[in-house]
DNA sequence: GTATCTGCAAATCCTTTGCAAGTCA
DNA sequence: TGACTTGCAAAGGATTTGCAGATAC
């Protein structure tokens, strides 16, 4: 099964193992299954952000026949129990990710399609407002700005 | 569903009048045609963010031969000028708005879908820092952000 | 045993593309 | 006239859905 793999290194490993996976579908009515499983395993063991595609490929590895309809399926069942999120790089597709994996951010140029990646602490004051003014509970555990970088910039070249 | 609260009723000016459309198509090589003026006309009328099927139904009324295919070529072509601007709120499909439209944030519920206008001050703080650190020029005029709102924190209700 | 899940196939939604005909300059 | 644009139709990619068979509990 999965293991946990924790880029940071801290001290709360394995958020969600096994036992505690099964605790948490079960106690709202919903089945144990391998295939959501091995799909929240691929999820977690991804350092990166993963497409369902990805999951798919992944999951398919081990188990030929699985479908990739079931693999948004679960995304579905694990988003609405807060087990995975989803991000958004304006690929035209969205990516997952879970609780476990490293929080950062990232500046997409819209020029040149860079992404850098940023300190996570750039957006921790931006939550503190939110949540004081609005009461809102950002999830800026990975976050997307657009814009245009710094080499783009300098070109500052344009048109056709 | 998607609930939109605006608290701004601002009704912007146009920054583009036909001579200054033309005369930007030109200089490029890109040529005056009703449609594009239509669909540009559609994306500076709209207070909203406006979607591509949002527009070719505007566009239709008046011109009822064209195509989507012409929306989304002219929006790829407006997009490249710096004419319009995308936005993407996470519904699957993306939005546009053009420079007149008043810049605000967007606080987004990913449980309840309720979409909460936000000041535009909000993020003026997050721009410096990531233009001064990363010399990166966020297009921050529209931002999405995605969270709990403070009705479904309070109801702390989940699944199914 | 039976309600929940899954695989399969087909559908849907948004967006893009090839091509021949139409149009702006 | 001739390059740029458009309409049309068809393709494309991501995601969703209906349904019957499989499976967890």
């Amino acid at each position: 099964m999965a293991e946990t793999q924790h880029p940071h290194g801290h001290s709360h490993s394995h958020v969600h193992d096994a036992a505690s996976i099964a605790e948490r579908l079960r106690e709202k009515g919903y089945r144990l299954t391998p295939q959501r499983l091995i799909i929240l395993a691929a999820i977690e063991n991804s350092d990166e952000h993963i497409s369902a595609e990805d999951i798919y490929e992944q999951v398919a590895a081990r188990y030929p026949n699985v479908n990739i309809s079931t693999v948004y399926r679960t995304l579905e069942l694990l988003k609405k129990l807060g087990m995975v999120y989803e991000i958004d790089l304006g690929e035209g597709r969205i990516r997952f990710h879970s609780e476990g994996s490293g929080h950062h951010h990232h500046l997409i140029c819209q020029s040149c399609g860079r992404v850098i990646d940023i300190d996570e602490a750039t957006l921790s004051s931006l939550r503190d407002v939110l949540l004081r003014e609005y009461g809102f509970q950002a999830e800026l555990r990975h976050v997307g700005v657009f814009g245009i970088c710094k080499k783009c910039r300098e070109k500052k070249s344009g048109g056709r």
